[in-house]
DNA sequence: GGCTGATCATAA
DNA sequence: TTATGATCAGCC
């Protein structure tokens, strides 16, 4: 594999790349990158998903997707060895003070979401860190149904936040989204409006896929053992 | 055990 | 500082 990998050309070429790293460890791929390998795993909690990121030749961590020429986000879902989703996925911040203009329509969780290319990758602590590979990758775009479903829980959540029920959109609202923090630590803050529309402070928070979701998406690829 | 809230690294 | 990439770790 080179080191500096250009962007794929299409879909087919994306997943194929993906594919081809399936199997691999991901000390053997830092090592084909020429990546080191961080000092301390706990402390370099995105690590493998900027190693996939650079396996495949995506942009990078810029405010746009991943492969912005085929409009595709990738996204690892990382499983223990049963196949069981083990994390939430983030999608992106919530935008606080927007919030009550924010439409579905033109949400950047619509668009994050509309194309995406979910790259398993073994995260279970009772394998060896050295011994964690990458798995089964597969392309998504939510169907009808789905994309109900996405909208819905965004205007519920994005309308509390919009209503100024900040404490009240905590992360167990909404069946497929939900809210979290999402910010260096606890201490930090950005301005919002509380419910009578007088500015506080609050909690920057981020949307996410909640694990019960991806993992119905996993079932629904085939690439869970019964 | 699953889930929520807290936290860590890096790039621009 | 704000965005990206997420996982950690204690509570329920």
């Amino acid at each position: 594999m080179p080191c500096l990998m250009r962007a794929p050309a299409d879909e087919a070429e994306l997943l194929r790349r993906a594919r081809a790293i399936g199997g691999r460890t991901f000390v053997e791929l830092a090592r084909e990158l020429e990546v080191p390998l961080p000092p301390d795993p706990r402390r370099a909690k995105g690590f493998v998903g900027q190693l996939v990121e650079r396996a495949l030749g995506a942009g990078g961590s810029l405010p746009e997707p991943d492969f912005a020429e085929l409009g595709i986000e990738l996204k690892t879902l990382p499983v223990d060895r049963r196949g069981r989703v083990r994390e939430s996925t983030f999608v992106c911040t919530a935008p606080i003070r927007r919030a009550a203009e924010s439409e579905w329509a033109c949400s950047p969780v619509r668009a994050k979401l509309a194309r995406v290319l979910f790259v398993v990758v073994e995260a279970d602590p009772r394998i060896a860190r050295g011994a964690r590979r990458v798995g089964a990758s597969f392309l998504w775009s939510p169907d009808a149904e789905t994309e109900a479903l996405l909208r819905a829980d965004y205007e519920e959540l994005i309308g509390g936040l919009g209503a100024g029920e900040l404490e009240a959109v905590d992360a167990r609202r909404g069946r497929a989204l939900q809210l979290r923090p999402k910010g260096r630590d606890a201490s930090v803050h950005t301005l919002a409006c509380d419910a009578d529309g007088a500015p506080v402070l609050a909690r920057p928070r981020g949307f996410y896929l909640r694990a019960r979701f991806t993992q119905a998406l996993l079932s629904s690829e085939g690439l869970l053992a019964p």
